[in-house]
DNA sequence: GCTCCTTGTGTAAACGTTTCCGGAAGTCTG
DNA sequence: CAGACTTCCGGAAACGTTTACACAAGGAGC
């Protein structure tokens, strides 16, 4: 009929222009029975009744519209294939579904460009905001960052001028501890095998190790460069293993580390009574290789949960001055070299 | 000044009608200048310069009221640290990201209720579709999907009642060829680690399985449940080895696969040489390990493909008649079962 | 020089909500 | 019972876009 199309919306759904005109009241009066806001025992009555028979849902974007929020966090990530990521995702959503949000992940390869377009797209204010680990830190993406209208976290290490909120560890450090732990257990041939230099956890890492191994006397010759992933890590492993002959690894991360495992056990070398093997995250993948790999714990739950809490934070007031927060790494000792079982 | 705040959106923001004040246009011609639609070269000029000078970024939610569509496309998933799944939406990504739109990934924990809620938060509109794996499918399930005013896709198995694009795999018949490939490398006590039999792929690999040890005249006692995780796997193995003696274990996935490796290895059996060992997904994790785990491909990347196809064609045409994709399965053949390296 | 068509423009109405504001009715106080 | 206060309601204006429609100006065709 005439009647139903002016208020149906125009793919034929009820709006609340239909329920208020079958519960008989304005379109004001309905819509705040539906928010729960006001109205008289029968107005109530009768709009929840017309309501629950035309089978009303609210249209969302409308609602944004005016609200200005959407509900919507953004996780942006390089590698969701990597399990560090899918820690620090579960911990994320935990925070943002209790505040009655929803998260959702965008995958971004690593492109810078990628990474960019993302954080210029929220702009378009189609999320309530955003946390982003990037591994390369470039000056789009902090030009991008700053412009932003919506709030942003970064996970990550971040030009100390740069006024955004972020939640770091400290990975120089991690490393420092992967190599006193091996050293402490007698290793003195200490391999490294990291990812990209132009990566700002790359040269972190590689500060780290070259340190620790300065500190014990040690030359830091016995380091590859791959990129992140268990591919490059496996063969970073035999590029290693075909020029030298350590008696321990540290891996940059745990992909790496699993990639190294294999290199080691093609081989035939045994872990770790021929070669100690340490990672870093601390992932699930750790514990599901055999031997277990030790690796240093960057604590990704705690600073996914850190994020979520900043940019929380943010959203309910913008004036707020940066915040950031420091995560301590930490060894977790496996067999992989020499320790638990 | 009294005239900026009249065209800036509320927090300050410049709006298609700052754009058009100062490029001395009406906010339609601006309108139809941004969207590249007419205008004459003046007009065009003027009003990209205003757009620039200002740093213009059109709202998106006000976009997507009007247009009533999102460009937004979801994909449901119950456990993100499957890498089966990561390799499903690096597939759909792809498809999606070609087709201008962008796609955000939901985590639902494998929850009936907390993937019904998000099915019924279709009727919402944020989105312009849902692909969605589930590996229950209740009713409430059926009634959501069909119910939901944006068209869904599901990957996996459904009643064939069912009105909805699906696109799926035969995984009876993917746990038949794991058995048939054990059998023929002379393998006579095979077991079989599934997942729980109230889930949908639980019970087509369990159906699977029976059929081909029947087939070859054997029994099937040697099975274990749990659910379809590394530490399952690792404990229902443990369970199995200590009842029994298996020479060769299928997995009902490569997660499970991979616990049931730690815990062969822990118990001193070489593997192929005392245990043959295949799981199911042929995913990254197979390849990952030492030994290598032969896996029955289920094709999860044309599957994902597929699916982001058939959705990207019913949101151009929503008459479509509902469509149905099959992939085969097919067995990829690693050391853990005696095969390649 | 008149009509006809094309091209460009502006006004205004959508899209589906929420919310401000003024008024009507009801309740309490003294 | 008059006044002040509360509660509830409806009209209308937002939120920031896109687009249907009407109209004006200009060129082509006769």
């Amino acid at each position: 009929m005439g009647r139903k199309r002016l208020h149906d919306a125009a793919d034929g759904r009820p709006t609340v222009h239909t329920v208020a005109a079958r519960a008989g009241v304005s379109i004001a009066s309905a819509s705040r029975v539906l928010n729960g806001v006001g109205g008289s025992a029968e107005t109530v009555r009768r709009v929840r009744e017309a309501a629950a028979a035309v089978g009303y849902v609210p249209n969302a974007i409308a609602r944004s519209l005016q609200s200005q929020r959407t509900g919507l966090i953004a996780f942006a990530v390089e590698d969701i294939g990597n399990p560090v990521y899918v820690a620090m995702m579960r911990a994320i959503e935990a925070v943002v579904a209790e505040s009655g949000r929803q998260l959702l992940v965008h995958a971004t390869s690593g492109q810078v460009a990628s990474e960019t377009a993302l954080l210029r797209r929220l702009a378009h204010r189609y999320v309530d905001g955003m946390i982003i680990s990037p591994i390369r830190v470039t000056d789009s993406h902090v030009e991008a960052m700053t412009a932003s209208p919506v709030p942003v976290v970064v996970i990550g290490q971040l030009p100390d001028a740069v006024p955004v909120d972020n939640v770091r560890t400290d990975s120089r450090t991690g490393a420092g501890l992967a190599v006193d732990h091996l050293v402490a257990g007698g290793r003195t041939r200490v391999a490294f095998l990291n990812g990209p230099l132009d990566t700002v956890p790359g040269v972190a890492r590689d500060a780290g190790f070259r340190a620790a191994v300065a500190r014990h006397g040690m030359s830091a010759d016995l380091i590859e460069v791959g990129d992140f992933q268990y591919a490059a890590g496996r063969a970073a492993a035999e590029r290693l293993l075909a020029r030298s002959r350590p008696d321990a690894i540290v891996c940059a991360n745990d992909l790496i580390a699993v990639g190294a495992l294999h290199a080691l056990l093609v081989s035939g070398l045994r872990v770790p009574e021929d070669v100690a093997l340490v990672g870093m995250d601390d992932t699930e993948l750790a514990q599901m290789s055999y031997p277990q790999i030790s690796s240093v714990s960057l604590g990704s739950e705690i600073r996914g949960r850190l994020a979520a809490q900043l940019l929380l934070d943010r959203i309910a007031d913008a004036g707020l001055p940066p915040r950031r927060e420091q995560v301590p790494p930490s060894l977790v000792i496996r067999a992989s070299s020499g320790g638990g079982a």
